[in-house]
RNA sequence: GGGAGAUUAGCUCAGUUGGUUUAGAGCGUCUGCCUUACAAGCAGAGGGUCGGGGGUUCGACUCCCUCAUCUCCCACCA
């Protein structure tokens, strides 16, 4: 059989994803064997792959992998998400492209457009996520508009306003004016911003709306707003202010008067101890607005624009306002100085446009019960973070958990199943037959089109937060009296959820409640948080910097099992992944290692009659029970999240133990053949190592696993069971390591000495040696005798393993001055160390508090050491006496 | 401003209830090798007073205090 000398990865990976597919190798379906379930933290539906969805669906691919080679039935359901904020603005920027505004068509066209740009664009991703070897079940492919899971969305909706804890209420909410929308807090970032504080002079009115020569200071960031003052406030306690009690001061450029009022909230050593109090634009102002009985006058229209409530700029933006409004209080003499000034100013996540404080009617879910429910379920395990850290985290927002505003002024989306009488009165209803007939319950006048549905849609994450469930059965969430199918029983709760900490509050935590909700049970048992992707000195991965690396180029340069190994070396959970493309070498490297030892093992010849070598028997002895060793270690790994501890393990297995020691031992001569047993026990080592790759490196593995041997169509890696770790010696395991020193050693003195490998050495032994490894030592240091040695022939190059004394006789090459410097570094060393551990045992408090087990630590350290400077001072006197 | 976490080799990180750790790994670095599986490789070597200071303890990378630096989360000082 002809193997390519250099592993291909474009023409292997294609090959056998279509293979896996062709044979639903991904396909699940409920049966006897123990779930293992993940639903994937659906990406946008119109995105693209960038690296942070190869680490995150890496991970869940080995996952899943790994459980379906342990027996279990593996499901992974993918799927994408609407995101309702960034496709409508994609879709806005697109219609503007074609000269069509937002305003000028109507709903149902502009969703018409928005479903044709997601059948466009829609699941790009999905097909993206095939390259990297994503294990999904795509027969089950979700999105969350399905009409199923839409109408789940809209139960939930009706569910919960019937059980009274969602609400219509004003609120000052985070307008983002370039979405047109409003944000929840947590979508909002505060950025300190360098801006100006402008210190403006409200004159005192005589009563009748005239200037007197009087005024007050206010200073603030936001002169556009000051059309929408109300009032103007100063502390009841600030003296330098109880002059002006009663009287009213003048807005000025439109000299409206407004009254001066008293309230604690006024800081009154920050800027002049004077607040403009503007109700409709700032979220305190409203509050204090609330308290004094204000006016709101809201002069700021949808998309940031002044209104013609604001008298003055009317229609100019917020921002082009503001500059103009400065030159005319300027002219107008009300400015009295301007300073820098930087604060924190709020922008949208999606948009990035500064965020509007702005009066409006949202709808609301009570996090009152919800959250505490949540915070149990992790508080008590029934959920494990990993890393543990992220509980903290999550407590304290579950602990302080406001309202979830869910309603989104959007067109993209679930649509609000409110439905609004004529006479304002609301009903809330699955669907618009059921509203027209509660709406006739009260009037039975009202016909359809009397009837009014809200025009808002739901936030994003209300649809998301029912994934875990109405992936398997749309119909469980928000109808309590219905019997779960057949799916969600078996596949709920899930398994594992990985994502990035940076949406523990909108998704993770969310799931939880509604889980919690709907299935009384918690959605999944553990959530591994990935860190988050940045380039190799730490910045976050951006368009704009240009620093984020297109993950499908990077797969068709190295292959996709190579950035798998990539991504994962560089990531251990919870820490941030500063990715470099040597990472994603080394994985190539990898690769290409496990391609060239199969290409040997290929190339031995069988002599079914040759006797099997002692060096092989022995390495065959030893690679079996470290196999087993390592295996025990992985599944450890695994079982604690590991994952990169894991994929080290093996690949040091692989890489070192199996290649650099293993192969090497058992390797015949060239051209030579192999006996039998030593050649069936390597295609059975080879076998384990790749099923224990699988995992991580997929496409290699299956390719190599079909070439070790004829397998029947169908057959694949896949579902080959994990390999299981059988005994193991660790008094034979040790002993291999010396022989593993000891070869080390004389390639050292090799290599110092100039020495080839060709010229055969002798090795002396004094002291204790682990007879059985003779074999293994010859073959690799190029020795023709292992010897006893008697003192006088104790001499040559000297090195010391453990207490066992070494030479390698070699006349003439010995340079006595070098290695006896060598042995009295050491010498000195040890007296040190021995004096150290001497003082220690001599410490009446310790011998008195340690437990024994330490003491005879100690003691066997002081025993190690002593006999290890025996065995120095001997050979510095062999060295000597030459 | 509040909270959480981090600081161990040049880089990225392990170090699991304080004592078999006389601090480890991978990558990188250095040296020598194109040795018929692999130069995307082989062999060998060097490299850290565990951020600073103090404390608890027989014993501290590990626990406590403090300082410094960094990261993240939350938070409206007009």
């Amino acid at each position: 059989m002809e193997i390519n000398s250099k592993y291909n990865p474009s023409e292997v990976e294609d090959k056998w994803y279509a293979y896996w597919q062709e044979h639903k190798c991904f396909h699940s379906e409920p049966d006897e064997k123990e779930p293992y379930t993940i639903v994937i933290p659906p990406p946008n539906v119109t995105g693209i792959l960038h690296m942070g969805h190869v680490l995150n669906n890496t991970l869940n691919d080995v996952l899943i992998r790994k459980a379906r080679m342990d027996g279990k039935n593996a499901c992974w359901v993918p799927g994408t998400d609407h995101a309702s904020i960034a496709t409508e603005s994609k879709v806005v920027a697109k219609l503007k492209g074609m000269g069509i505004s937002k305003e000028d068509i109507t709903r149902e066209e502009f969703l018409k457009y928005a479903w044709e740009w997601k059948e466009e664009h829609g699941g790009i991703i999905l097909k993206q996520l095939r390259k990297l070897g994503a294990s999904c079940d795509w027969d089950r492919t979700r999105f969350t508009m399905d009409p199923e899971l839409s109408q789940a969305v809209i139960n939930t909706f009706v569910y919960f306003y019937k059980k009274g804890w969602i609400y219509r209420g004003v609120r000052m909410v985070n307008w983002d004016p370039e979405g047109h929308t409003a944000v929840s807090d947590d979508e909002v970032i505060h950025k300190d911003t360098k801006s100006h504080f402008y210190h403006m002079r409200y004159f005192i009115s005589d009563g009748h709306g005239n200037p007197t020569d009087k005024y007050i200071v206010i200073a603030t960031t936001r002169p556009e707003t000051i059309m929408a003052d109300a009032a103007i406030c100063v502390n009841p306690n600030d003296e330098r202010h109880h002059w002006m009690r009663g009287k009213k001061v003048l807005i000025p450029l439109i000299n409206k008067e407004i009254p001066i009022i008293e309230d604690d909230y006024v800081e009154m050593d920050f800027g002049t101890g004077c607040l403009k109090v503007t109700p409709a634009h700032d979220a305190h102002d409203y509050e204090i607005g609330l308290r004094h009985n204000l006016p709101v006058l809201d002069i700021i229209d949808d998309h940031g624009r002044l209104n013609e409530k604001a008298q003055i700029l009317i229609g100019e933006d917020r921002f082009v306002a503001r500059e103009k409004i400065v030159k005319m209080l300027q002219d107008a003499g009300n400015m009295e100085k301007v300073e820098d000034y930087t604060s924190p100013v709020g922008y949208s996540e999606r948009t990035n446009a500064v965020i509007e404080p702005r009066l409006s009617v949202q709808w609301f879910l009570k996090m009152g019960e919800l959250a505490p429910r949540a915070l149990a379920s992790v508080e008590d395990g029934f959920i494990k973070f990993i890393p543990d850290k992220y509980r903290n985290t999550y407590r304290h927002w579950m602990e302080n958990a406001r309202d979830w505003c869910i309603s989104r002024q959007l067109w993209w989306g679930q649509r609000i199943p409110a439905y609004y009488l004529p006479d304002g009165q609301i009903v809330v209803e699955s669907s618009f037959e059921k509203a027209l007939k509660a709406a006739q319950a009260i009037d039975p006048a009202i016909k359809p089109e009397n009837l009014r549905q809200d025009e808002d849609v739901l936030d994003t994450w209300f649809s998301s937060w029912l994934w875990p469930i109405s992936v398997f059965d749309p119909d469980m969430p928000g109808q309590p009296d219905h019997e779960p199918n057949a799916d969600l029983k078996y596949y709920y709760p899930t398994s594992d959820l990985v994502t990035g900490p940076d949406i523990i509050f909108f998704w993770v935590a969310r799931m939880i409640m509604a889980g919690n909700e709907f299935m009384n049970d918690v959605p999944f048992r553990n959530v591994y948080f990935t860190g988050i992707v940045r380039d190799k000195i730490g910045r976050k991965m951006s368009k704009t910097l240009g620093n984020s690396p297109d993950p499908l180029e990077l797969i068709a340069k190295y292959g996709a099992d190579a950035v798998r190994l990539g991504m994962l070396l560089c990531s251990s959970a919870g820490n941030d992944i500063l990715y470099d493309e040597s990472m994603i070498e080394q994985g190539r490297n990898f690769c290409g290692k496990i391609w060239n030892s199969f290409r040997l093992i290929k190339g031995w010849s069988v002599d079914e009659s040759a006797p099997t070598p002692e060096h092989s028997a022995v390495a065959v002895k030893w690679f079996g029970q470290k196999l087993s060793q390592t295996i025990c270690i992985v599944e450890d790994h695994y079982s604690k999240f590991r994952i990169n501890d894991a994929l080290m393990a093996t690949y040091k297995l692989f890489w070192d133990d199996f290649c650099s020691w293993y192969l090497e031992l058992v390797k015949p001569a060239y051209g030579a053949a192999m006996d039998k047993a030593t050649y069936d026990a390597t295609t059975g080592f080879f076998e384990a190592l790749i099923k224990m790759v699988h995992p991580i490196m997929p496409f290699i593995t299956e390719e190599l696993w079909q070439s070790l041997e004829p397998r029947k169509d169908g057959e694949t890696i896949m579902y080959a069971p994990t390999p299981k770790a059988g005994a193991f010696d660790e008094k034979f395991l040790a002993d291999f390591d010396i022989a593993r020193e000891a070869v080390a050693s004389v390639r050292a003195i090799r290599k110092q000495k100039n020495i080839p490998m060709k010229s055969a050495l002798e090795l002396k032994v004094k002291g204790e040696f682990p007879e059985e490894m003779a074999s293994a030592v010859k073959k690799l240091a190029g020795v023709s005798s292992v010897e006893k040695a008697q003192d006088a022939d104790a001499q040559g190059v000297p090195f010391i393993i453990g207490t066992t004394e070494f030479f390698v006789p070699l006349a003439g090459f010995v340079n006595v001055e070098e290695e006896l410097a060598k042995l009295e570094a050491d010498l000195d060393y040890q007296k040190k160390f021995l004096e150290g551990v001497r003082r220690k045992l001599a410490n009446e408090s310790f011998m008195a508090h340690a437990p024994e087990k330490v003491v005879a630590v100690e003691r066997k350290k002081e025993a190690d050491a002593l006999s290890r400077i025996e065995s120095l001072t001997s050979q510095i006197n062999s060295l000597k006496n030459n």
